[in-house]
DNA sequence: CCAGCTTCCGTAAACGTTTACGACGCTATA
DNA sequence: TATAGCGTCGTAAACGTTTACGGAAGCTGG
């Protein structure tokens, strides 16, 4: 015999009266009460996840899903295992568990999606690398399933989402850079359709028009969000006939690639050219230092818990806050690459 | 009205011949296991996890456990990202789904464990960070839960297990740095228990005696495995009164500190030092570029996966080999870091 | 035309838990 | 003493699925 059957014929009680005992339900005299926890710690006595999950409804599992293999992963190293830890601390004060869906290069995210919620799997979700357009957004919301998103999408159903401040990196870059002296500033883009790419470009748009900038779409260089990326944008950047003066990067890595690129064709960050980018474990140990954004990415974790608590009604009363749609602040840490200032 | 039951009074069958349509068992006529399936697929129909996990005893979910928000994370990136798409595509074959199971720096793994465990939440383990005495294998073993260990281990219960061969990497770079002319060779070990540390320590010091050198405790330098660790055990190898002509580094990202250390003093790799160390997103973009050991990660989560299988009784039948206990090799690639050859 | 076999399907039990409901014994109040 | 109320516990249904079992047809061969 196993389970909740074998701890009540132990007992020689009810197994409904030791599942009240467990649950803390009032029901229960102080005496057996304590007699059930004793017998549970001692026999090792864990409620199993299906048939409990299967009669409340509910599974006290929250998925964050991400996908592996993809270009975009890369990016997602340890910025994605920060995240988690964060999300994880909040999440346990409140007996849920977190798993990461992990949906493989060759899955359709969507469908991905779609098999987990449908089988019941997960009471919330988190989800991350936001397209422009995100059917997944429609799906959770038609589905009633509580989720938070980590960036933003075009796709709005009123639902809860963090992102990182891209405008704001783009306006702070900008502006460091301009009253630096730099005209041509160069910013490093995604290659592909993920949303914060026309957030960011957008972002840099406006600061240079806000001071009487023109903006030149060739300054946008496009790159995978890698290593490779970061060193093809450096190298295209100092192909230009008319050479920026200054490059800005929102990626965590690419850093790296643009400080190698630079480096082989003999244009030092922060002598010959201004380089702003993010940080991350990786680019603190560029040499020279960089001039970069950061954040912690475990606040992040733990806001977007707390936020995704607040969507699902069982908890509602500890995070009253409604559903969170907020911008998240990255400040800049100088450091030695934008210490250039283009002569006039 | 949900589920199956939905879907019986929608055809107006039983939900018996329904779930015998979609499992693909006999009884059940060609016509109406068309129409079945057909209305599965228009309805949207997908069985409750739960229902399904608690009848038949099995959950059809295979966890990969890692820490995270740990120093040893750190390492773990990129690293684990790959190996998780190799586990994936294998995993997909037979329906099975893959979670990673974060246990958070503030949480002790074996609880952890056993709580996932004890819960039935999962039909196979993968467990990675092995220390040296590991109870979580003594745990699984007992609990005759299928798992694998990725890591050695000395407990031993005749498990599974897929370790990289660190000897050979040992091996390997201390022929090649001996052949040079070297004879201080430093090698960059873990600061904690973890069992890789004790296995290349080993390895180092065999490959040294094979050629007539003595072993010297001091070359062994100590740090966290990440930038920090790496640079910490720069500074250490050139501080000491007769410095190493070569540091070997078994870790995937240590190399990025070990660079900026030497390079802050001024000491180029390949040129008044010898560096080999181990290939990743990362270090690929270092200059000089390292002569690094590498491998498929991804191969090696496939490899992972059908070991795994191969432990679980339903999949035997297509993976026959019986528990798997191998070392998974690392090759050298070349590059400029180690053409440093010490003077007579 | 009947026995036997096959094909197909419905019935109901089972998985491990939680919980609504009712029953029992005891105490306190009228 | 009768009754209401309270504290404590057992009973049984329910969650969604799978599957052993049995039964109702249809078919075959003698």
């Amino acid at each position: 015999m196993k389970g909740i059957k074998r701890l009540a014929t132990h007992l020689d009680i009810s197994i409904g009266t030791v599942s009240r005992a467990l649950n803390g339900k009032p029901d229960v005299s102080d005496a057996t009460r304590k007699r059930v926890l004793e017998a549970a710690a001692t026999l090792g006595y864990v409620p199993n996840q299906s048939g409990r999950a299967l009669r409340k409804g509910i599974t006290g599992i929250i998925g964050f899903m991400i996908e592996t293999g993809t270009k975009t992963s890369v990016d997602g190293d340890t910025f994605f295992l920060s995240v988690f830890d964060g999300v994880q601390t909040v999440l346990a004060r409140h007996q849920l568990d977190l798993v990461a869906l992990l949906c493989s290069s060759g899955e359709n995210p969507h469908e991905y999606l779609r098999r987990v919620v449908d089988r019941g799997f997960v009471d919330g979700l988190i989800i991350s690398a936001t397209q422009r357009h995100d059917q997944r957004i429609d799906f959770l919301a038609d589905r009633q399933l509580p989720f938070i998103a980590l960036g933003r999408s075009l796709t709005d159903r009123g639902h809860a989402w963090y992102d990182l401040d891209f405008e704001g990196l783009a306006e702070a870059a900008v502006d460091r850079l301009v009253k630096k002296g730099h005209r041509r500033i160069a910013l490093a883009a995604h290659i592909d359709d993920v949303n914060l790419s026309y957030v960011l470009i957008d972002g840099y748009r406006a600061a240079l028009e806000a001071r009487g900038l023109s903006f030149d779409p060739t300054l946008v260089l496009r790159g995978t969000p890698d290593h490779a990326g970061g060193y093809a944008i450096a190298q295209s950047a100092l192909a230009m006939p008319d050479r920026p003066t200054a490059i800005v990067l929102a990626n965590e890595v690419m850093s790296v690639g643009v400080y190698r690129g630079l480096l082989e064709a003999g244009v030092r960050p922060g002598r010959e050219i201004a380089v702003i980018g993010r940080n991350s474990p990786h680019s603190r140990f560029l040499s020279p230092t960089l001039t970069a954004f950061d954040t912690s990415l475990r606040d992040l974790g733990i806001a977007l818990a707390e936020a995704l608590l607040a969507t699902m009604p069982a908890y509602q009363q500890s995070y009253p806050q409604g559903a969170v749609r907020k911008l998240w602040p990255l400040h800049l840490v100088a450091g030695e690459s934008d210490a250039f200032s283009p002569g006039q």
